[in-house]
RNA sequence: GGCGGCGUAGCUCAGCUGGUUAGAGCGUCGGACUCAUAACCCGAAGGUCGGUGGUUCGAGCCCACCCGCCGCUACCA
C-alpha cells in the first residue's frame, strides 16, 4: 500500500494563517497515520509563486520578483516543521523541476490537440486578480478594492475544457468516492452537468511566469502551472528518481472548498489530455468558522497559528484542529476552545491521567508493572475497538472521528482508576495481585493510547511511552492489549500539559 | 431563480436502512474519592427533536407545504 497526499501549494503573497495550518495539519495526520501501518508515504506542500501581483510587488520594492519570493518563501517553509508536520518534499513552482515539468505536461495537452488561441478581454482588477463582470462593480468599482478594473484585452491560450464534459461525468459515475464529502461532489457533478467553458491557460507580456514551450512570449497562468505541482514534485523531490512510478495516481488531495472546481475539474480534464491517470480521491475540508465567520484575511480576523503554538504548543493546536469541527464541514470554533482543550481534555484527561498513572506505579510497585495481560477485560475490547476503526475512520478521512474513539479510551481509563481505586488495593496485602493487574492495565491502555494519538500529538505521545519506560516506536500492530514491555523504571511523571499560571491565562 | 445542505438539551454537536424511558462533550447544581496537574469519578436538572399537515401499528428519522439560516451556480492564490 501507498499512501500520497498533498495540501495545495500555497500562495507566496498570503501570510500564514489558521486556514492554511489546518489543511497541513490535517493532512499531516493523515500522513504520520499511514506511515503508522507501515505503508510507503509521500507528503506534499509547497508554495505557488507565480501571479501577476506577485511580479508587481517585487517591482515596487525594486526586487527582482525571483529574489522577492525567495524572501517570502520562507515564511511558508518554516510552517510545516513549527506545525510539527513532517513533509517529504516542500515544492516551490519556481522551482527549476518543476518549471521543466509543466512545459512537458502543457506541450502533451498542446500536442493532444486540446489547447487553441483566442481572444480573452474583459475588466480585470489587479487586486483581486480576477476578471469582474459589469454587475460585480459598484460605480465602475471592484466593491472590495475600490479601484476602477483595467479592460485587458489580449490573446490568450484556452485549454478545450468543453470537451471533457462527458468524460469527466464518466468518471465520476465509476468512481463514487473520487470527491468526498458527497454533498461537494454533488456540487462538482451539477457543474459539470451544466456544461463546461473552456478556461485560458496563459497570460501574454508577463516576465514571471512559466513559458510555453510553443510561445516563448506568454506564460502558463494559475491553474496550468499550480496544479501541475502534485505530479511534477515527484519528478524531482528525489534526485535521481521518478517517483511518479510509487505515487501516481495514488494521490488524496486535501484542500477547502474555494479552490474544489479547479481540483475536480480542471485537473483531471488536463491529466486526461495529458495521458495520466486521475487522482485517488479528493478531500474538501470546512472552515473553522471563528465567531462564525470564515477565516479570511478581507475580514481581519485571520489568526496567526504561530501564536497559537507559542501558547499552546503544536499539539494542542494539531489537537483542537482535529476535535473541535467534524472534519469535512464547516463549524463554528473560538481560539478560547483551544485553551479549553488543552486544560480540559489534554490536561485534565490524558496529562493527569499519566501523571496519576506514573505516580502510582513509583509509590506502590517502585516503578515496576508486575502484572499482565488479563483476557477478557473491557479494555481488551476498548482497544480492539481502536485498533480496527480507527483505520476505517482515517481511510474515510474521518479525522474527528478517529480521535474521539481514542479518547473513549482515554476516559474509560480515569473511570477504571475511579472504579479500581488501586489506594484502596494497596492497603490490603491480599489485592496485589487485583493491584498488579489494575496498573498493568492503565499502563498498557495508556502506552496504546499514545501509540494511537501519535499523529495528532507527535510531541506528547513519545513522552508518554517514556514515561512509562516503552519502546518509542508507533507501528500500529502495537495498538493491541497485551504488549506493554516489562520495566521496573517508571517515576512520577512531570505534568505533559502543565496549567498556565492565572496571571497568564 | 436552479441544485444541495442545515435547523435536536444554555452552548457545540451525535443520532445507521423509522420501533421500548431522544444521546455525548462543555456549562449549571449536588454527591463521592484522594492515586493525580483542586485533576478524576458518580448523579441530577434541562429538549412539544424549526412550524403545519400527512403516510404508518409506530417518525427526530419518510412525504407535502411553510419559516429561518448556509453552500454552489466558472476562469481568485
Amino acid at each position: 500500500m501507498r499512501f500520497y497526499v498533498t495540501t495545495p501549494i500555497y500562495y507566496v503573497n498570503d501570510k500564514p494563517h489558521l486556514g492554511h495550518a489546518y489543511t497541513t495539519i490535517a493532512a499531516d495526520i493523515l500522513a504520520r497515520h499511514h506511515r503508522q501501518r507501515g505503508e510507503e508515504t509521500f507528503f506534499l506542500t509547497g508554495v505557488d509563486e507565480h501571479a501577476t501581483k506577485v511580479w508587481r510587488v517585487a517591482e515596487s520594492q525594486g526586487l527582482g520578483a525571483q529574489e522577492y519570493v525567495d524572501q517570502i518563501s520562507d515564511a511558508w517553509r518554516s510552517l510545516p516543521p513549527r506545525l510539527n508536520a513532517e513533509t517529504d518534499f516542500f515544492i516551490r513552482t519556481s522551482d527549476e523541476g518543476h518549471k521543466a515539468f509543466v512545459r512537458e505536461f502543457l506541450q502533451r495537452i498542446y500536442d493532444n490537440g486540446d489547447v487553441y488561441e483566442d481572444v480573452y478581454a474583459g475588466l480585470y482588477c489587479v487586486g483581486c486578480e480576477a476578471f469582474k463582470t459589469e454587475d460585480e462593480l459598484v460605480d465602475g468599482k471592484c466593491p472590495l478594492h475600490s479601484t476602477e478594473p483595467e479592460w485587458i484585452e489580449e490573446k490568450n491560450y484556452f485549454f478545450r475544457l468543453s470537451a471533457y464534459q462527458d468524460k469527466l461525468l464518466e468518471l465520476y459515475a465509476e468512481r463514487p468516492d473520487f470527491v468526498q464529502p458527497p454533498f461537494r461532489f454533488n456540487e462538482v457533478k451539477s457543474f459539470v452537468s451544466g456544461g463546461l467553458r473552456d478556461f485560458s491557460i496563459s497570460r501574454a507580456g508577463q516576465p514571471w511566469g512559466i513559458p510555453l514551450p510553443w510561445d516563448e512570449g506568454q506564460v502558463a497562468y494559475v491553474w496550468a502551472d499550480a496544479l501541475v505541482n502534485y505530479l511534477s514534485a515527484l519528478t524531482f523531490a528525489r534526485p535521481g528518481e521518478d517517483l511518479r512510478e510509487a505515487f501516481w495516481p495514488e494521490v488524496r488531495h486535501l484542500m477547502a472548498q474555494d479552490i474544489l472546481r479547479f481540483h475536480c475539474i480542471y485537473w483531471p480534464a488536463m491529466l486526461l489530455s495529458a495521458g495520466y491517470s486521475v487522482p485517488k480521491q479528493i478531500f474538501i475540508h470546512g472552515y473553522l468558522l471563528l465567531d462564525d465567520l470564515k477565516i479570511s484575511k478581507s475580514l481581519g480576523n485571520a489568526v496567526d497559528p504561530l501564536e497559537l503554538i507559542d501558547t499552546y504548543g503544536a499539539d494542542a493546536l494539531r489537537f483542537w484542529c482535529a476535535r473541535a469541527v467534524s472534519f469535512g464541514q464547516d463549524g463554528s470554533a473560538s481560539v478560547s476552545g483551544i485553551a479549553d482543550r488543552y486544560e480540559r481534555e489534554l490536561g485534565n484527561d490524558l496529562g493527569n491521567l499519566l501523571s496519576r498513572t506514573t505516580a502510582m506505579i513509583a509509590r506502590y510497585r517502585d516503578g515496576a508493572i508486575p502484572g499482565g495481560p488479563a483476557a477478557g477485560s473491557e479494555l481488551e475490547g476498548l482497544i480492539a475497538d481502536v485498533h480496527t476503526n480507527v483505520l476505517r475512520d482515517l481511510d474515510g478521512f474521518d479525522i474527528t472521528g478517529a480521535v474521539d474513539r481514542i479518547w473513549t479510551l482515554v476516559r474509560h481509563l480515569n473511570r477504571y482508576v475511579t472504579e479500581q481505586a488501586p489506594w484502596t488495593l494497596a492497603k490490603d496485602e491480599s489485592k496485589a495481585a487485583e493491584l498488579d493487574q489494575v496498573l498493568y492495565d492503565l499502563a498498557d491502555g495508556l502506552r496504546v493510547s499514545a501509540i494511537a494519538l501519535w499523529a495528532y500529538l507527535p510531541e506528547t505521545a513519545p513522552k508518554i511511552l517514556e514515561a512509562l519506560g516503552q519502546p518509542v516506536a508507533f507501528d500500529w500492530e502495537l495498538v493491541e492489549y497485551g504488549r506493554l514491555e516489562p520495566t521496573t523504571s517508571v517515576a512520577a511523571a512531570p505534568p505533559l500539559f502543565p496549567r498556565f499560571e492565572v496571571s497568564a491565562a
